[in-house]
DNA sequence: CGCGATTCATTCGGGTGTGAAAGAGATCGG
DNA sequence: CCGATCTCTTTCACACCCGAATGAATCGCG
């Protein structure tokens, strides 16, 4: 069984539908439990955890464009989940910060995602989670063809 | 070295960034040199080797939605890359196939995505890589919970 | 001090994805 | 044969992401 089926056999497409897979469950979960999107969990998770940051400073973090930020973050301001303030000292910059709502709902959405991540480690097995954990942070840390 | 970082301990979170990182970079050499994106590419490969197909058939095995997959095939359409017709025998259905221009885009874009395959494969070394392969296909084919 | 370069965030236009609902055609049971 | 039902695709409203261009504030260097 050393064959895959074609359009696997580029890992980059593998990756791709792998993770539309698991963010669809991962997805409806979290809107069912929490009351928040994937993308907008991973925000909470970074607030609850590093406290306050500037919105460059979560796109760094997730791998994700400044246009991308601003969006996410301004319709979870929205929903009443973080807070937008300016930066006092500079005035460039602006500060987002969990509301008590959001932070209950982080605490939540950390609970499914507990649960979720155990599921799949369970279906990969304990030694082949910890090379794809490695290998993936490899990936994500380090995608760039000139290095 | 057993910890990971904070955000980087939810595979599917760790998953999502991998592929947006491999995505973006993929999908601007696809740009560049085959005037594709990533998401064309996987349906221009699915036709070129495995032939005219069903728009359900593409997202089966994309693991897309039916309204993306229309969205998808149309642009695809308006870019001259496919034509799509009524199945004859079927007339819900449709048929899409790759039109000339389809197939010389396919090739290139089948180069390029070889080099950049090799790439990651090159970065994550012989035996992790077909770990991942193996892992990620699990996930891919069987992503839900209740199994 | 002051002006050009840099940095942070936003806006803009467009591709990509989702669930829910609607429309059209096939199918099957009475 | 024909209506209930199922299947395939589309439409709709929305979330999410990108690159490019823009605006606003800071920095750096003469």
């Amino acid at each position: 069984m050393a064959r895959v089926r074609a359009v696997d056999r580029r890992l980059f497409l593998l990756i791709e539908i792998a993770a539309r897979r698991l963010s669809r469950e991962a997805d409806s979960r979290l809107r069912a439990e929490a009351n928040v999107t994937a993308s907008q969990s991973a925000v909470l998770f970074l607030l609850l955890r590093r406290g306050e940051r500037r919105l460059g400073s979560i796109g760094e973090v997730l791998a994700l464009g400044a246009p991308a930020v601003t969006g996410l973050v301004n319709r979870m301001e929205t929903a009443g989940l973080v807070i937008k303030r300016k930066d006092s000292s500079d005035k460039r910059g602006a500060l987002v910060d969990l509301t008590e709502a959001g932070r209950r709902a982080a605490e939540r959405a950390d609970q499914v995602l507990r649960g979720f991540n155990a599921e799949l480690d369970d279906k990969l097995g304990e030694t082949d989670a910890a090379i794809v954990y490695e290998a993936l942070t490899r990936l994500a840390t380090d995608a760039d063809p000139v290095t």
